[in-house]
DNA sequence: CTACTACTTGAAGTCAACTTTAGGTCAAGC
DNA sequence: GCTTGACCTAAAGTTGACTTCAAGTAGTAG
């Protein structure tokens, strides 16, 4: 397959090719060569920037995702830390969830404010199950692929 | 209602006094008086910092929750942002869900990497669905209400 | 009454994940 | 063959959300 230029890469995942360079630099992609000073890529990078930028969104550090992204999931991860993982992920989508409801409700709730509105105030106890007495994830603005 | 000391709110949430004297500088909260030097609270206090954590695994920045949470619900957004937001959470819990179900099957799946494997695969598709052009949302590391 | 402990202040420091800056290079189009 | 635009490097700067520091104070147990 044809490498790609760092602009094509940068212009359809719509990091910045100082993101990209800034990704290499920390590990987590690789450049197969060179037009000139250009960095070119081989197209699989696509889809290893797209397993970053999902493991960003479930709350994985960079770091934490060299470990899993760049090796094409061959992860030296061990079963319980994924599965462990896993249960954070799922206990975050139900959370989430109960604040997309909660806000959906909020629009059409006719209560003085929302802390005297019973609904609300059940959907936030969902949300804020303490099921989960580790770390969770907070989560930050962030790009989407294009 | 009697008034907690911001030791005890510390306790129950999980946060510092450092950072919630941070919160109340930011004007995320406010304390009713002092014992002392010591901050007190109102015991509603706990709800507007539940709020505040879940805004925040939620992707708001704290200036954001500000808008929301300080004012009890009774937020200056409009309809429409709010229901732009709950669809912008609504997207990223079908991703989170996804990718959860991608790492369970990473655990029992064969494939020598799991880029190779296509099922992986499909559910990797899935997550990444590019039905959201804007803004989305990364995760940090943060704190669950204990 | 003294010691202890957990708070108080303002300011500076930390961290992750980028972004910006300054000065430089090169392939392509005119 | 010269200009242009997008890349190159290393290093410094930025942002959000805290955390740590140094020096000080006050309620509580003994």
């Amino acid at each position: 397959m044809k490498d790609i230029d760092i602009g094509d890469v940068s212009k359809t995942t719509g990091l910045t090719p100082a993101t990209l360079r800034f990704y290499e630099k920390k590990g987590l992609i690789v450049s197969s060569g060179r037009n000139g000073l250009r960095r070119l890529f081989d197209p699989s990078v696509l889809q290893t920037l797209s397993l970053i930028m999902l493991g960003q969104k479930a709350g994985f550090s960079l770091d934490e995702i060299r470990e899993f992204a760049a090796s094409g999931g061959k992860t030296k991860f061990p079963t319980e830390t994924l599965l462990k993982k896993a249960d954070e992920i799922d206990q975050l989508v139900r959370q989430l969830s109960a604040l997309r409801d909660g806000l959906r409700h909020v629009v059409e709730c006719q209560a003085p404010t929302h802390t005297e509105c019973p609904r609300f105030n059940r959907i936030m106890k969902v949300a804020l199950a303490r099921t989960n007495k580790g770390a969770t994830t907070r989560i930050r603005k962030g790009k989407s692929i294009r």
